[in-house]
DNA sequence: GTTAGCACTCTTTAGTATCGAGTGCTAACT
DNA sequence: AGTTAGCACTCGATACTAAAGAGTGCTAAC
């Protein structure tokens, strides 16, 4: 679809004032914003051309126009300029990441408080994932004479520990049997492995150690699902409550979030390969109902040259995306390059 | 003040009503929905003294009564019968915390999903905090070749972990060095000693050393402070845009509960000691603004007898005050005894 | 291709009437 | 003294109407 250059100065304006206020625009008040020399009548004569090429429609006869869900992807796809960061908003990201290093969790959680903050849109990431990972080290911590903390890291660079209690006092010699299981058994191989009815299997042919051996063990397979679980953080949903778009139907939406299963789906159907962009799905562009009114905006970080999650955005289709974009792709690249640092060698 | 038994049974019938349908409730529906054998007219008479007393209010002079605040505060302190849990629900919660076990993280954050869910409240948990906690243990565990994980224990039973990278490879040698450094200066002593500036003399005092060793410490420094910070963790504020009281202003108070600090110094300012029930708070009985429209139910968790973090609900004035107050009371007991199984000894 | 002019549409706001739930009061009853 | 029937009254909710205003689409002229 081409436009002429002024169509398209105008669709652009209209959708990033209607982004802006959230009310309709009228071609009276476009023609005085744009200070152009052209008349309303003009104007209006080039929207009705808009209207009919699908890029905008009106609310009701009498209104200004709003963008259509085709008017913002034509906006995003060919209009939008997109705002680089400046050095200094790019230090402060920084900044307020760096105390979080070390910590998958936490990095994440920082990444997505300091998007939504920036965007007054939702937040959303996922743990990293990693079908190839294997197991690359697992190490036994002692913490009390009954008590101990298992580590495990993965090729990934994913780690996780968990604490668990023995029934009996944890020996040198329990140590080491449980190292010789470990190194036997799992080192170098997937987490998914570890499963429990394998650690059954050698629970079984440990004979009387078995009893002081499984605590242990259960608790190996525990940390094992918790590095192949992706799990998914929220942050900044209260910041749709501002929006009138949700006045009614805030609830809905935010239910949707909290139970994520769904946005993990959308996420593992898209891959960065080929598109440079973050994805930007608007309105009906999205699978499930409950995001039909809104607009999603994702990109993957990448560990170590592996995509491993995501992070994304979620506000309504009037959303800023000349803003939200080069934010989200500067934050998947620092994120990315902090959890790629427990990778070494 | 002493109420007649049939004003006690009217102020009761009244709130509950009230709590369960949102709506003002008048005398003939009363009247019906209790089966009483007395005329609207009698208990319109009642009510006009309960509202002389304070009790109840109107909303407006055609409406039915509401409690007033004075009015559930009455409720709660004389009226209320406390539904206990059945056995059936307490297995249910247990099997819910069960794997969260081990991470106080988890543990606080299933408890308040529980109870957020129960309750269709928002729920708000602190993490522990002892000011007299010491060090108790200190473990450097090997991540790769110049990266480790430092884990901390305190006498509270707190347990946490940081990574850190070193420059050079990690050596038996400059392990070793860690653990003297730590056992001469830290074990045995508060968390807070083991400060930044403390941390400076110590690299200083360790000439060449002073290189590699620094991250650690540096690491040492952040991991105790992290034992020291208490958190603040919310779940289900989501539910609150269920009731018609937050339909405007749910923005509000979601915001004041995300910025924490306000409810930290709300709790630290009870403590269990002498009342056996958790704390309510009624409306204007919160002294900040933003919770005046609102109710708060918490109570503390004990860590092995010492009474170390909060359990919160927040919600509109007609939360079902029954319904909550043992729920929260089963809660912050099982998470007590949950987080109390890494003191040992 | 552009523009002034104007009728037309449709939301918003205000104003008015009606309905009904619920009260408070009085007077009568037990 | 406590209870009750009866009734006038209040005030939100609902519906309807009227007027105002923003913005359009179209026509005819430039």
């Amino acid at each position: 679809m081409e436009l002429s250059e002024r169509k398209k100065k105008l669709l652009a304006a209209i959708v990033e004032r209607y982004i802006a206020t959230g009310e309709p625009v009228g071609s009276k008040s476009l023609v005085e914003s744009l200070g152009m020399s052209v008349s309303s009548a003009t104007v209006r004569n080039e929207m009705a051309e808009l209207s009919a090429l699908g890029l905008l429609e009106q609310p009701h006869t009498s209104a200004g126009r709003i963008p259509s869900e085709l008017g913002y992807r034509y906006y995003v796809d060919h209009l939008m300029g997109q705002y680089e960061l400046s050095p200094n908003e790019k230090r402060l990201i920084e900044a307020k990441l760096a105390p979080a290093s070390g910590d998958v969790q936490k990095v994440l959680e920082s990444a997505g408080n300091i998007l939504s903050e920036m965007t007054r849109c939702a937040a959303v990431s996922t743990t990293p994932a990693d079908d190839a990972a294997v197991v690359r080290r697992v190490e036994l911590v002692p913490i009390g004479t009954r008590t101990a903390m298992i580590v495990m890291l993965t090729s990934s660079g994913i780690l996780k520990s968990r604490v668990c209690k023995t029934f009996g006092e944890i020996t040198v010699d329990m140590a080491e049997s449980f190292y010789n299981i470990v190194n036997a058994n799992f080192i170098g191989k997937p987490a998914a492995a570890m499963h429990i009815a394998k650690i059954q299997t050698l629970a079984v042919s440990l004979g009387e150690k078995s009893l002081d051996m499984t605590p242990l063990l259960v608790a190996l397979a525990d940390v094992a699902a918790m590095t192949e679980r992706t799990e998914l953080l929220l942050e900044g949903q209260s910041n749709l409550l501002g929006y009138k778009e949700y006045a009614e139907n805030a609830y809905e939406l935010i239910e949707f979030l909290r139970h994520g299963e769904m946005l993990g789906q959308i996420f593992s159907g898209y891959t960065n390969s080929g598109k440079s962009a973050p994805q930007v799905l608007i309105g009906q562009e999205n699978r499930f109902r409950e995001l039909q009114n809104s607009s999603m905006v994702f990109d993957n970080y990448e560990i170590a040259g592996h995509e491993s999650g995501t992070l994304g955005l979620i506000g309504p289709t009037r959303m800023d995306y000349a803003r939200l974009i080069p934010s989200l792709r500067y934050l998947t690249e620092i994120v990315g390059k902090m959890l790629s640092d427990t990778v070494e060698e």
